[in-house]
DNA sequence: GCTTTTGCTGACATTTGTGACATTTGTGAC
DNA sequence: GTCACAAATGTCACAAATGTCAGCAAAAGC
Protein backbone atom coordinates (compact mmCIF):
# COMPACT_ATOMS: atom_id res chain seq x y z
CA UNK A 1 0.00 0.00 0.00
CA UNK A 2 2.62 2.15 -1.00
CA UNK A 3 2.31 5.83 -2.71
CA UNK A 4 -0.67 5.78 -5.47
CA UNK A 5 -2.69 7.89 -2.89
CA UNK A 6 -6.22 8.04 -4.05
CA UNK A 7 -5.85 11.95 -3.84
CA UNK A 8 -3.16 12.15 -6.20
CA UNK A 9 -5.28 10.47 -8.60
CA UNK A 10 -7.36 12.65 -9.87
CA UNK A 11 -9.99 10.31 -11.12
CA UNK A 12 -11.89 13.25 -12.78
CA UNK A 13 -9.22 15.45 -14.57
CA UNK A 14 -9.69 18.66 -14.09
CA UNK A 15 -6.10 20.45 -14.57
CA UNK A 16 -4.10 19.50 -17.99
CA UNK A 17 -0.34 19.90 -18.79
CA UNK A 18 0.34 21.38 -22.05
CA UNK A 19 1.51 18.06 -22.97
CA UNK A 20 -2.25 16.85 -22.34
CA UNK A 21 -3.83 19.17 -24.31
CA UNK A 22 -0.92 18.60 -27.37
CA UNK A 23 -2.47 15.23 -27.22
CA UNK A 24 -6.15 15.91 -27.56
CA UNK A 25 -5.32 18.43 -29.79
CA UNK A 26 -2.92 16.67 -32.06
CA UNK A 27 -0.38 19.19 -31.94
CA UNK A 28 3.11 19.54 -30.23
CA UNK A 29 2.92 21.21 -27.16
CA UNK A 30 5.04 23.83 -28.21
CA UNK A 31 1.99 25.07 -30.16
CA UNK A 32 0.01 25.06 -26.86
CA UNK A 33 2.71 26.77 -25.23
CA UNK A 34 2.24 29.42 -27.80
CA UNK A 35 -1.31 29.35 -27.67
CA UNK A 36 -1.01 30.37 -24.21
CA UNK A 37 1.68 32.40 -24.51
CA UNK A 38 -0.62 34.75 -26.95
CA UNK A 39 -3.69 34.62 -24.51
CA UNK A 40 -5.53 32.38 -27.07
CA UNK A 41 -6.10 30.14 -23.87
CA UNK A 42 -6.29 30.46 -20.26
CA UNK A 43 -3.30 29.14 -18.29
CA UNK A 44 -1.93 29.80 -14.79
CA UNK A 45 2.15 28.92 -14.01
CA UNK A 46 3.82 27.13 -11.87
CA UNK A 47 6.16 28.25 -9.50
CA UNK A 48 9.24 26.33 -10.45
CA UNK A 49 9.99 26.69 -14.16
CA UNK A 50 7.09 28.37 -14.78
CA UNK A 51 4.65 25.07 -16.20
CA UNK A 52 1.60 25.40 -17.17
CA UNK A 53 -1.32 24.67 -15.65
CA UNK A 54 -4.84 24.52 -17.28
CA UNK A 55 -8.37 24.74 -16.17
CA UNK A 56 -10.74 21.74 -17.94
CA UNK A 57 -13.15 24.50 -17.91
CA UNK A 58 -10.63 27.42 -19.98
CA UNK A 59 -10.04 24.22 -22.02
CA UNK A 60 -13.67 23.32 -22.98
CA UNK A 61 -13.80 27.36 -23.54
CA UNK A 62 -10.77 27.44 -25.51
CA UNK A 63 -12.06 24.62 -27.85
CA UNK A 64 -15.71 26.00 -28.19
CA UNK A 65 -14.12 29.42 -29.40
CA UNK A 66 -12.63 28.08 -31.99
CA UNK A 67 -15.26 25.39 -32.96
CA UNK A 68 -12.78 22.25 -32.38
CA UNK A 69 -14.21 18.73 -31.78
CA UNK A 70 -14.60 18.00 -27.68
CA UNK A 71 -12.93 14.92 -26.77
CA UNK A 72 -15.13 12.34 -25.43
CA UNK A 73 -13.95 12.62 -21.95
CA UNK A 74 -15.08 16.07 -21.80
CA UNK A 75 -18.46 15.60 -23.07
CA UNK A 76 -19.98 14.27 -20.03
CA UNK A 77 -20.66 18.04 -19.48
CA UNK A 78 -22.91 18.11 -22.11
CA UNK A 79 -24.60 15.20 -21.76
CA UNK A 80 -26.27 16.43 -17.79
CA UNK A 81 -30.17 17.14 -17.53
CA UNK A 82 -32.09 19.08 -14.72
CA UNK A 83 -35.39 18.11 -14.05
CA UNK A 84 -37.89 20.73 -12.71
CA UNK A 85 -41.04 19.23 -11.90
CA UNK A 86 -42.61 19.24 -8.30
CA UNK A 87 -44.14 15.86 -8.96
CA UNK A 88 -42.25 13.12 -8.18
CA UNK A 89 -44.25 10.73 -10.75
CA UNK A 90 -43.33 12.65 -13.52
CA UNK A 91 -40.23 13.35 -12.77
CA UNK A 92 -39.18 9.83 -11.88
CA UNK A 93 -40.91 9.04 -15.45
CA UNK A 94 -38.86 11.53 -17.53
CA UNK A 95 -35.35 10.35 -15.94
CA UNK A 96 -35.90 6.87 -16.16
CA UNK A 97 -36.39 7.62 -20.26
CA UNK A 98 -33.55 10.18 -20.14
CA UNK A 99 -31.27 7.15 -17.93
CA UNK A 100 -32.08 4.79 -20.16
CA UNK A 101 -30.70 7.06 -23.25
CA UNK A 102 -27.84 7.85 -21.60
CA UNK A 103 -28.24 11.40 -19.86
CA UNK A 104 -27.10 12.08 -16.70
CA UNK A 105 -29.50 13.27 -14.37
CA UNK A 106 -30.86 14.82 -11.54
CA UNK A 107 -34.22 16.24 -10.47
CA UNK A 108 -35.08 19.76 -8.73
CA UNK A 109 -38.91 19.23 -6.91
CA UNK A 110 -38.99 23.12 -6.35
CA UNK A 111 -37.59 26.53 -7.13
CA UNK A 112 -34.83 26.28 -4.08
CA UNK A 113 -33.47 22.72 -5.17
CA UNK A 114 -33.56 24.14 -8.89
CA UNK A 115 -31.46 26.92 -8.26
CA UNK A 116 -28.87 24.80 -6.19
CA UNK A 117 -28.45 22.38 -8.79
CA UNK A 118 -28.29 24.65 -11.88
CA UNK A 119 -25.01 26.17 -10.39
CA UNK A 120 -23.72 23.04 -9.04
CA UNK A 121 -24.91 20.01 -10.97
CA UNK A 122 -24.26 22.41 -14.05
CA UNK A 123 -26.60 21.20 -16.57
CA UNK A 124 -26.53 21.95 -19.94
CA UNK A 125 -30.14 21.36 -20.69
CA UNK A 126 -33.38 21.76 -18.29
CA UNK A 127 -36.75 20.40 -18.39
CA UNK A 128 -38.75 23.13 -16.44
CA UNK A 129 -42.49 22.16 -15.55
CA UNK A 130 -44.20 26.16 -15.82
CA UNK A 131 -47.06 25.14 -13.42
CA UNK A 132 -45.25 24.58 -10.15
CA UNK A 133 -46.88 25.88 -6.58
CA UNK A 134 -44.74 28.16 -5.05
CA UNK A 135 -42.99 28.58 -8.11
CA UNK A 136 -43.00 30.97 -11.11
CA UNK A 137 -41.43 28.88 -14.19
CA UNK A 138 -41.82 32.07 -16.42
CA UNK A 139 -39.52 33.54 -13.47
CA UNK A 140 -37.07 30.99 -13.84
CA UNK A 141 -37.32 31.41 -17.60
CA UNK A 142 -36.24 35.11 -17.58
CA UNK A 143 -33.47 34.37 -14.67
CA UNK A 144 -31.75 31.87 -16.94
CA UNK A 145 -31.51 34.10 -19.94
CA UNK A 146 -30.45 37.20 -18.17
CA UNK A 147 -27.86 35.44 -16.13
CA UNK A 148 -24.38 35.60 -18.21
CA UNK A 149 -23.27 32.23 -17.06
CA UNK A 150 -26.60 30.10 -17.40
CA UNK A 151 -27.99 31.59 -20.79
CA UNK A 152 -26.47 28.78 -23.10
CA UNK A 153 -28.65 26.40 -20.96
CA UNK A 154 -31.04 24.68 -23.64
CA UNK A 155 -34.47 24.92 -22.00
CA UNK A 156 -37.37 22.20 -22.62
CA UNK A 157 -40.80 23.41 -21.15
CA UNK A 158 -43.06 20.20 -20.26
CA UNK A 159 -46.41 21.49 -19.32
CA UNK A 160 -50.16 20.92 -19.76
CA UNK A 161 -51.05 24.81 -19.92
CA UNK A 162 -52.20 26.16 -23.32
CA UNK A 163 -50.89 27.32 -26.09
CA UNK A 164 -50.57 30.98 -25.27
CA UNK A 165 -49.05 30.42 -22.61
CA UNK A 166 -46.84 27.70 -24.41
CA UNK A 167 -46.11 30.52 -26.85
CA UNK A 168 -45.16 33.05 -24.21
CA UNK A 169 -42.77 30.89 -22.72
CA UNK A 170 -40.82 29.83 -25.96
CA UNK A 171 -40.97 34.23 -26.32
CA UNK A 172 -39.26 34.18 -23.16
CA UNK A 173 -36.47 32.01 -23.58
CA UNK A 174 -37.60 28.60 -23.78
CA UNK A 175 -36.07 26.51 -26.78
CA UNK A 176 -38.67 24.00 -26.95
CA UNK A 177 -42.02 23.25 -25.75
CA UNK A 178 -43.83 19.77 -24.80
CA UNK A 179 -47.52 19.74 -24.40
CA UNK A 180 -48.30 16.95 -21.33
CA UNK A 181 -48.89 14.27 -22.70
CA UNK A 182 -45.91 13.04 -24.50
CA UNK A 183 -44.30 10.69 -25.92
CA UNK A 184 -40.86 9.09 -25.16
CA UNK A 185 -39.90 9.62 -28.78
CA UNK A 186 -40.72 12.97 -28.67
CA UNK A 187 -39.07 14.27 -25.15
CA UNK A 188 -35.85 12.27 -26.82
CA UNK A 189 -36.04 14.03 -30.02
CA UNK A 190 -36.45 17.29 -28.76
CA UNK A 191 -33.11 16.97 -26.84
CA UNK A 192 -31.64 15.20 -29.20
CA UNK A 193 -31.63 18.70 -31.79
CA UNK A 194 -30.93 20.96 -29.09
CA UNK A 195 -27.84 19.31 -27.74
CA UNK A 196 -26.55 18.03 -31.38
CA UNK A 197 -26.96 14.45 -30.51
CA UNK A 198 -27.95 11.74 -32.80
CA UNK A 199 -31.44 10.45 -31.95
CA UNK A 200 -31.34 6.63 -32.75
CA UNK A 201 -35.26 4.95 -33.05
CA UNK A 202 -35.24 1.68 -30.92
CA UNK B 1 -10.99 34.94 10.70
CA UNK B 2 -11.77 31.41 11.93
CA UNK B 3 -14.90 30.54 13.80
CA UNK B 4 -14.50 29.04 16.87
CA UNK B 5 -18.22 27.98 17.50
CA UNK B 6 -18.64 25.40 20.63
CA UNK B 7 -21.27 24.04 18.06
CA UNK B 8 -18.69 23.81 15.82
CA UNK B 9 -17.81 20.01 14.59
CA UNK B 10 -15.63 20.33 11.69
CA UNK B 11 -12.17 21.95 12.78
CA UNK B 12 -11.18 24.69 10.42
CA UNK B 13 -7.65 24.02 9.16
CA UNK B 14 -4.84 26.38 9.70
CA UNK B 15 -2.52 23.89 9.37
CA UNK B 16 -1.27 22.03 6.06
CA UNK B 17 0.74 19.25 5.51
CA UNK B 18 2.47 18.32 2.16
CA UNK B 19 0.31 16.02 0.81
CA UNK B 20 -2.83 18.26 1.68
CA UNK B 21 -1.08 20.91 -0.46
CA UNK B 22 -0.24 18.39 -2.76
CA UNK B 23 -3.83 17.97 -3.25
CA UNK B 24 -4.89 21.27 -3.66
CA UNK B 25 -2.70 22.20 -6.14
CA UNK B 26 -2.77 18.54 -8.43
CA UNK B 27 0.51 18.38 -8.31
CA UNK B 28 3.12 15.53 -6.27
CA UNK B 29 3.47 16.05 -2.61
CA UNK B 30 7.21 15.48 -3.38
CA UNK B 31 7.22 19.20 -5.61
CA UNK B 32 5.81 20.76 -2.77
CA UNK B 33 8.74 19.14 -0.96
CA UNK B 34 10.53 21.02 -3.06
CA UNK B 35 9.14 24.22 -3.06
CA UNK B 36 9.97 24.26 0.41
CA UNK B 37 13.34 23.29 0.29
CA UNK B 38 13.44 26.26 -2.18
CA UNK B 39 12.19 28.85 -0.02
CA UNK B 40 9.00 29.75 -2.25
CA UNK B 41 6.57 28.19 0.07
CA UNK B 42 7.48 29.01 4.02
CA UNK B 43 6.94 25.74 5.95
CA UNK B 44 8.59 24.84 9.64
CA UNK B 45 9.61 21.24 10.36
CA UNK B 46 7.77 18.57 12.99
CA UNK B 47 10.80 17.32 15.20
CA UNK B 48 10.54 13.50 14.14
CA UNK B 49 11.04 13.11 10.96
CA UNK B 50 11.10 16.29 10.31
CA UNK B 51 7.46 16.53 8.62
CA UNK B 52 6.79 19.63 7.24
CA UNK B 53 3.80 22.10 8.26
CA UNK B 54 2.68 24.44 6.19
CA UNK B 55 0.49 27.97 7.98
CA UNK B 56 -2.78 28.49 5.95
CA UNK B 57 -1.66 32.20 5.20
CA UNK B 58 1.70 31.11 4.19
CA UNK B 59 -0.07 29.09 1.84
CA UNK B 60 -2.58 31.49 0.19
CA UNK B 61 0.77 33.66 0.02
CA UNK B 62 2.51 31.11 -2.19
CA UNK B 63 -0.68 31.04 -4.25
CA UNK B 64 -1.32 34.80 -4.68
CA UNK B 65 2.23 35.39 -5.09
CA UNK B 66 2.34 32.59 -8.09
CA UNK B 67 -0.53 33.37 -9.15
CA UNK B 68 -2.19 29.93 -8.81
CA UNK B 69 -6.04 29.67 -8.61
CA UNK B 70 -7.10 29.29 -4.66
CA UNK B 71 -9.53 26.19 -3.72
CA UNK B 72 -12.63 27.57 -2.80
CA UNK B 73 -12.12 26.31 0.84
CA UNK B 74 -10.04 29.15 1.81
CA UNK B 75 -12.04 32.06 -0.63
CA UNK B 76 -14.77 30.93 2.24
CA UNK B 77 -12.96 32.71 4.77
CA UNK B 78 -14.43 36.07 2.97
CA UNK B 79 -17.09 37.89 4.40
CA UNK B 80 -19.80 37.14 2.31
CA UNK B 81 -23.37 37.01 3.20
CA UNK B 82 -26.49 35.96 1.25
CA UNK B 83 -29.93 37.85 1.90
CA UNK B 84 -32.88 35.70 1.10
CA UNK B 85 -35.86 38.08 1.38
CA UNK B 86 -38.89 38.81 -1.21
CA UNK B 87 -39.53 42.16 0.45
CA UNK B 88 -37.11 44.66 -1.83
CA UNK B 89 -37.65 47.35 0.96
CA UNK B 90 -36.42 45.15 3.64
CA UNK B 91 -33.18 43.52 1.92
CA UNK B 92 -32.11 46.78 0.96
CA UNK B 93 -31.99 47.71 4.47
CA UNK B 94 -30.58 44.33 5.65
CA UNK B 95 -28.07 45.38 2.92
CA UNK B 96 -27.16 48.87 3.38
CA UNK B 97 -25.93 47.78 6.91
CA UNK B 98 -24.05 44.86 5.94
CA UNK B 99 -22.25 46.46 3.54
CA UNK B 100 -21.08 49.83 5.55
CA UNK B 101 -19.89 46.74 8.13
CA UNK B 102 -17.52 45.51 5.33
CA UNK B 103 -19.67 42.65 4.21
CA UNK B 104 -20.20 42.04 0.47
CA UNK B 105 -23.65 40.57 -0.12
CA UNK B 106 -25.91 39.52 -2.45
CA UNK B 107 -29.70 39.61 -2.24
CA UNK B 108 -32.03 36.34 -3.68
CA UNK B 109 -35.79 37.64 -3.97
CA UNK B 110 -37.27 34.03 -4.36
CA UNK B 111 -36.21 30.52 -3.92
CA UNK B 112 -34.36 30.04 -7.37
CA UNK B 113 -32.49 32.97 -6.81
CA UNK B 114 -31.47 31.95 -3.79
CA UNK B 115 -30.30 27.97 -5.00
CA UNK B 116 -28.42 29.34 -7.41
CA UNK B 117 -26.59 32.46 -5.40
CA UNK B 118 -26.17 29.84 -2.03
CA UNK B 119 -24.01 27.71 -4.64
CA UNK B 120 -22.42 30.28 -6.98
CA UNK B 121 -21.94 33.10 -4.79
CA UNK B 122 -20.75 30.89 -2.37
CA UNK B 123 -21.66 32.87 1.05
CA UNK B 124 -20.66 32.02 4.86
CA UNK B 125 -23.91 32.89 6.07
CA UNK B 126 -27.21 33.85 5.22
CA UNK B 127 -30.12 35.83 6.97
CA UNK B 128 -32.91 33.86 5.59
CA UNK B 129 -37.05 35.57 6.17
CA UNK B 130 -39.21 32.30 7.19
CA UNK B 131 -42.37 34.20 5.55
CA UNK B 132 -42.18 34.09 1.88
CA UNK B 133 -44.82 33.81 -0.50
CA UNK B 134 -44.07 30.31 -2.56
CA UNK B 135 -41.43 29.91 -0.67
CA UNK B 136 -41.14 27.54 2.45
CA UNK B 137 -38.22 28.41 4.60
CA UNK B 138 -38.09 25.52 6.47
CA UNK B 139 -37.60 23.58 3.38
CA UNK B 140 -34.78 25.81 2.67
CA UNK B 141 -33.19 25.28 6.37
CA UNK B 142 -33.73 21.25 5.94
CA UNK B 143 -32.37 21.40 2.70
CA UNK B 144 -29.05 23.21 3.25
CA UNK B 145 -28.48 20.82 6.53
CA UNK B 146 -28.96 17.93 4.64
CA UNK B 147 -26.62 18.43 2.22
CA UNK B 148 -22.72 18.04 2.49
CA UNK B 149 -21.22 20.77 0.49
CA UNK B 150 -23.63 23.84 2.39
CA UNK B 151 -24.22 22.07 5.88
CA UNK B 152 -21.07 24.97 7.13
CA UNK B 153 -23.68 27.63 5.71
CA UNK B 154 -24.25 29.84 8.89
CA UNK B 155 -28.00 30.52 9.07
CA UNK B 156 -30.01 33.73 10.92
CA UNK B 157 -33.30 33.55 10.18
CA UNK B 158 -35.04 36.65 10.35
CA UNK B 159 -38.70 36.79 10.99
CA UNK B 160 -41.74 38.21 12.23
CA UNK B 161 -43.10 34.83 13.11
CA UNK B 162 -43.97 33.96 16.57
CA UNK B 163 -41.76 32.58 19.17
CA UNK B 164 -42.78 29.11 18.77
CA UNK B 165 -41.64 29.24 14.78
CA UNK B 166 -38.76 30.50 15.59
CA UNK B 167 -37.95 27.64 18.36
CA UNK B 168 -39.19 25.46 15.03
CA UNK B 169 -36.47 27.26 12.84
CA UNK B 170 -33.40 26.89 15.33
CA UNK B 171 -34.33 23.22 15.74
CA UNK B 172 -34.61 22.72 12.12
CA UNK B 173 -30.78 23.82 11.56
CA UNK B 174 -30.90 28.01 12.29
CA UNK B 175 -27.94 29.40 14.25
CA UNK B 176 -29.88 32.42 15.53
CA UNK B 177 -33.26 33.79 14.82
CA UNK B 178 -33.80 37.48 15.26
CA UNK B 179 -37.12 38.82 15.51
CA UNK B 180 -38.87 41.39 12.84
CA UNK B 181 -38.31 44.89 13.63
CA UNK B 182 -34.19 44.19 14.82
CA UNK B 183 -32.05 47.18 15.55
CA UNK B 184 -28.90 47.00 13.28
CA UNK B 185 -26.97 46.62 16.02
CA UNK B 186 -28.11 43.50 16.83
CA UNK B 187 -27.66 42.13 13.35
CA UNK B 188 -24.30 42.68 13.17
CA UNK B 189 -23.85 41.48 16.92
CA UNK B 190 -25.60 37.90 15.44
CA UNK B 191 -23.59 37.67 12.52
CA UNK B 192 -20.06 38.60 13.92
CA UNK B 193 -21.26 35.79 16.75
CA UNK B 194 -21.20 33.02 14.29
CA UNK B 195 -18.85 34.22 11.80
CA UNK B 196 -16.18 34.88 14.82
CA UNK B 197 -15.03 38.39 14.03
CA UNK B 198 -15.22 41.46 16.39
CA UNK B 199 -17.76 43.10 17.09
CA UNK B 200 -17.08 47.09 17.30
CA UNK B 201 -19.40 49.14 18.47
CA UNK B 202 -19.92 52.65 16.46
C1' DG C 1 -0.10 -3.33 22.29
C1' DC C 2 -1.25 -3.52 17.13
C1' DT C 3 -2.20 -2.04 12.10
C1' DT C 4 -2.75 1.41 8.68
C1' DT C 5 -1.72 5.64 6.82
C1' DT C 6 1.21 9.29 5.78
C1' DG C 7 5.53 11.66 4.88
C1' DC C 8 10.60 11.86 3.97
C1' DT C 9 14.58 10.43 1.28
C1' DG C 10 17.32 9.18 -2.67
C1' DA C 11 17.72 7.47 -7.24
C1' DC C 12 15.85 7.49 -11.47
C1' DA C 13 12.34 8.35 -15.35
C1' DT C 14 9.58 11.50 -17.62
C1' DT C 15 7.80 15.80 -18.88
C1' DT C 16 8.11 20.59 -19.85
C1' DG C 17 10.15 25.22 -21.10
C1' DT C 18 13.40 27.63 -24.02
C1' DG C 19 15.77 29.08 -28.02
C1' DA C 20 17.17 28.40 -32.62
C1' DC C 21 15.95 26.74 -36.77
C1' DA C 22 13.20 23.96 -40.35
C1' DT C 23 8.89 23.05 -42.34
C1' DT C 24 4.21 23.67 -43.47
C1' DT C 25 0.14 26.46 -44.32
C1' DG C 26 -2.56 30.41 -45.80
C1' DT C 27 -2.93 34.57 -48.56
C1' DG C 28 -2.76 37.76 -52.11
C1' DA C 29 -0.55 39.42 -56.34
C1' DC C 30 0.91 38.38 -60.67
C1' DG D 1 -0.95 27.94 -61.53
C1' DT D 2 2.89 29.78 -59.11
C1' DC D 3 5.46 32.92 -56.73
C1' DA D 4 6.71 35.44 -52.72
C1' DC D 5 5.83 36.47 -48.20
C1' DA D 6 4.14 36.12 -43.54
C1' DA D 7 2.40 33.45 -39.96
C1' DA D 8 1.76 29.27 -37.73
C1' DT D 9 3.44 24.93 -36.56
C1' DG D 10 6.96 21.21 -36.04
C1' DT D 11 11.72 19.61 -34.70
C1' DC D 12 15.79 19.36 -32.07
C1' DA D 13 18.97 19.63 -28.08
C1' DC D 14 19.62 21.06 -23.62
C1' DA D 15 18.52 22.29 -18.89
C1' DA D 16 15.38 22.33 -15.31
C1' DA D 17 11.21 20.96 -13.05
C1' DT D 18 8.20 17.45 -12.04
C1' DG D 19 6.66 12.56 -11.50
C1' DT D 20 7.50 7.76 -9.96
C1' DC D 21 9.14 4.20 -7.15
C1' DA D 22 10.94 1.69 -3.13
C1' DG D 23 12.25 1.46 1.48
C1' DC D 24 11.92 3.11 5.84
C1' DA D 25 10.13 5.39 9.96
C1' DA D 26 7.13 8.42 12.20
C1' DA D 27 2.36 9.55 12.91
C1' DA D 28 -2.29 8.41 13.42
C1' DG D 29 -6.10 5.19 14.52
C1' DC D 30 -7.73 1.40 16.93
Amino acid sequence: MVAKQPGNKLKPRDILTTGDIARYCHVHFRTVIRWIEKGRLNAYKLPGRGDNRVKVEDFITFLKDNNLPIPEEFCSTDKRVLIIDDEPAMAAAIQRILKRAGYQTQIAQDGFQAGTLITSFNPSLITLDLSMPGMDGFAVLKYIRENESLKNIKIIVISALDDSKLKQAKSEGADLCISKPFEKADLLKSIASLTGDSYIEK
